[in-house]
DNA sequence: ATAAATAGTATAATATACTTGACATATAAT
DNA sequence: ATTATATGTCAAGTATATTATACTATTTAT
């Protein structure tokens, strides 16, 4: 079973082979399909590379204004992205 | 011309008739279909009352997590609520 | 008239999103 | 071998989302 936690210094992300910690795939693949680096989507969005990093790949929980410049740069909506998935821990 | 700004302690946000600021209406509508207080809707999420409220009428900037909680309470999805509409300043 | 519910707003304190800087790994190119 | 790009992660600091408390005003019901 799987217990992780929202804080970020508290390393209990207990990761199962690499595949917990709802990634967010639909962000990696739109990133994908438009190649774009971590660094080119936090450039052209206003963030760090890290952010976008945790993001795609922790258990992360970014502002609605953070989510939609990243949409727009990715010609998605937040639903595509953002609804319905693994946010309900 | 308006100018307002993100912080909280500022208090430059220079209404001109009581709807400048950006409201969320659509969210507002969502929650009068319901019949639903701020209060109701803060607590059903787990908010306090001046969360949701400031949502509803200031440039303020929730999280995701918030955001789909929200919607998820009123019935809506990301985009019925938080897309394409006053974020952008 | 007054009590209760709803809404708007302000301030100080706390939790956390995001930054900055750094180090490590992997891949591809030279 | 080594340079460059892309990615993953950690720690400490800063900015800000959110809380807790409080005051005001309006509306509805008693």
């Amino acid at each position: 079973m799987i217990l992780y936690l929202h804080k970020r210094y508290c390393c209990l992300s207990t990761k199962i082979r690499g595949d917990t910690l709802s990634k967010n795939l639909r962000l990696k693949s739109a990133r994908a399909a438009k190649d774009m680096s971590q660094k080119g989507v936090a450039d052209a969005v206003g963030v760090t590379r890290q952010t976008i990093n945790a993001i795609e790949n922790g258990d992360y929980n970014p502002t609605i204004n953070l989510c939609i410049a990243i949409c727009k740069v990715l010609d998605r909506t937040l639903n595509d992205i953002f609804w319905e998935d693994d946010q309900n821990e």
